[in-house]
DNA sequence: CGGTGGACCTGCTGGC
DNA sequence: TGCCAGCAGGTCCACC
């Protein structure tokens, strides 16, 4: 579900729902995600309140009073998403929040591929988790010079590059599609084989793809919302992913679906070089 | 060393 | 209608 875009729009939607807010009680309904639940680690939440919602890659980190930060990944099918407390537990719903607030924040995740766990805030930067993450996309640390830098000497395909998360953090699969498709690089080309001039504009390319969708509220395929259980729009303007056959935007060919690494590839034949 | 492929899970869709 | 194969937004690890 979730690219880097559809976490922010997640952090955004939730941050002045979820600060101030109290946790009053803590359900810990599955063993374990992708990860073993902590259910000790997890109930200490308990009576605390949330100070501050901040983003890391595809992490959203909810930082709490005693300095501590609860730590959620959306994997490939989780929503974390506010419910009145009242309401049934949802198929899938592994770990609850009940709010002082009178609200429930649920994690629903069909396919068990999220984390959530518990750490001492100042620790998170050593933790396994992300210790070897690379640069946030829409910081400044971002640059063209810094992509060729790495690039350099790699025959590994730019796509697999763009989503290598020890370069660059939270560019998935749909948008590095996209950032391809609109900087017109073809997603086979040898990372290393990628001029100067074309760095500039596909780093650009990220930015803006990435930008347009947090605008847009994310990308709903099937699922994804924000905590507050609105879906996305980005899915209309997608150029490139899911549109197999369907004639490009700029050049009329159809759209190619190729298989990398075992992730659909989806790219213009005539206009990404 | 770096890159690909499989594993982890459930659910949905499309073809027969 | 039923069944089965294939596919899905992520990440980690073993294996060439």
């Amino acid at each position: 579900m979730p690219e880097l875009p559809e976490v922010e729009v997640l952090r955004r939607s939730l941050e002045p729902r979820l600060t101030g807010a109290r946790i009053a009680r803590v359900e810990v309904r599955s063993p374990a995600l992708r990860e073993p639940l902590d259910r000790r680690a997890l109930r200490r939440l308990e009576g605390c309140a949330v100070t501050r919602l901040r983003r890391r890659a595809k992490y959203l980190l909810v930082d709490v009073e005693g300095d501590r930060t609860l730590v959620i990944h959306l994997g490939m099918s989780g929503r974390f998403t506010l419910t009145p407390a009242a309401a049934p537990a949802a198929l899938h719903e592994h770990l609850a929040f009940h709010l002082d607030r009178g609200e429930r924040l649920r994690l629903v995740d069909p396919r068990r591929f999220g984390v959530a766990f518990v750490r001492p805030t100042a620790r998170l930067p050593d933790d396994p988790h992300f210790v070897h993450l690379g640069v946030e996309p829409l910081g400044e640390e971002l640059t063209a010079d810094f992509l060729a830098g790495e690039a350099r000497g790699r025959r590994t395909p730019v796509k697999s590059f763009l989503m290598d998360a020890r370069i660059v953090v939270g560019v998935g699969n749909i948008y590095a599609c996209e950032a391809l498709w609109l900087s017109g690089v073809h997603p086979r080309r040898a990372a290393g084989r990628i001029g100067a001039r074309r760095w500039a504009e596909l780093t650009e390319a990220v930015r803006t793809v990435l930008g347009r969708a947090i605008e847009e509220g994310g990308t709903t395929l099937n699922d994804f919302t924000d905590g507050e259980g609105n879906a996305g729009y980005f899915q209309v303007s997608l150029s490139a992913y899911g549109r197999e056959g369907v004639p490009c935007r700029r050049c009329r060919r159809p759209i190619r679906r190729i298989v990398q690494a075992g992730r659909s590839t989806f790219y213009c034949p005539g206009c990404q070089r």
